[in-house]
DNA sequence: TGAGCCATGTAAACGGTTACATGATTCC
DNA sequence: GGAATCATGTAACCGTTTACATGGCTCA
């Protein structure tokens, strides 16, 4: 108890999903896939070692919990975790952002191309934007809206309406442009 | 020649801005900085490694160019390396994005906190946002429109003026949130 | 009976960052 | 004379992904 330890973002995911409800390994990932995913990706190996490693700080408690002859192992935060969770959330620095984004990356370089190409880079992040779009109004909001009905948690679905909105906004955004450009060239 | 050599976005970065005139690493640190750097960002050591490899590969060509006695050592993308800009340019594949957002991380586990804490998660968003914006304004849209205005080239202003949107976009949909949220708070 | 899901991991590789080192030039 | 900038790198580490492995359960 009380060990330090290093944590990092992805600890605090899945302190925090193990503390809304996902209990087994495989829920934490499944919760992810609705969820969290799109502003911070999480893969079952990760999932698998942090686990350990909340278990062995002392902010997870696990017990093995098999469903018939299948082996699973079920947690539950701690007051250390709950505590570690409320001190991460409370903290005041900035919180950390990293994008990396291919297709801005091509939109910037885009003056290398023919004026029609150059707009096919602009059409591939609207149409990435569109798909990821009707993700969010088909499955994560849904779940997020869920959450929030049953009376549980309000924040996931605010959070998935953000993701719903900015892709809406990007759409939109790609759109302009090349309507602008599209002008352009007939004149 | 026609090394294949395996490509990952930041060796097109390194490619793309030797391409549109930066030419020596420290020169490329720079103009990323101004630049590319906010959805995606380059380490120096990345920018060293990504040269050699790049001249290996015969997509550029380097030569000692020295400034007095200090050593310099600049570049100039060749015929394959241009091909291969533009076949990255070109390709349909969907482009990749990853987003690592602390600040919507922690928004999305808001509900442990109590109702006024909950609203600094939000602030924390806008505040960033903010900041960023403040840094669009003054240095990395200005360097996108002076390329511009020497007619060299438009679309690094139209990704800054991306990036400027985007954090208005942000700001506005936080206090938008926060002003939602303590109306309820106040009835 | 076989596909798909539930469930948990290990080993190796990968892309990227941090810390550090060196030395010249410019400009106040 | 000293700080800031120009200029280039190496070594070690870090967080994450990919590929792979194992096996049980559910349901058409």
């Amino acid at each position: 108890m009380s060990v330090p330890e290093q944590m990092v973002p992805a600890s605090y995911v899945v302190l925090g999903l193990v503390r809304i409800g996902a209990s087994s390994g495989y829920q934490i990932k499944r919760a992810a896939e609705l969820s969290v995913r799109f502003f911070w990706a999480l893969s079952p190996t990760q999932i698998y070692t942090e686990l350990k490693r909340l278990e062995a700080a002392g902010l997870i408690r696990g017990r093995d919990d098999p469903r018939g002859d299948r082996q699973r192992r079920t947690y539950q935060i701690t007051v250390d975790g709950e505590r570690a969770l409320r001190d991460w959330l409370l903290s005041q620095a900035e919180p950390t952002v990293e994008w990396r984004d291919e297709g801005l990356l091509k939109l910037f370089f885009a003056d290398v191309l023919e004026p029609a190409d150059a707009l096919g880079a602009i059409r591939a992040i609207r149409t990435r934007s569109d798909r990821l779009k009707r993700r969010f109004d088909e499955t994560i909001e849904p779940a997020g809206k869920t959450l929030e009905a049953r009376g549980e948690h309000r924040f996931p679905w605010i959070t998935a309406r953000f993701g719903n909105d900015f892709h809406t906004w990007v759409s939109d955004w790609c759109a302009r442009l090349e309507a602008e450009l599209d002008n352009e060239h007939d004149n």
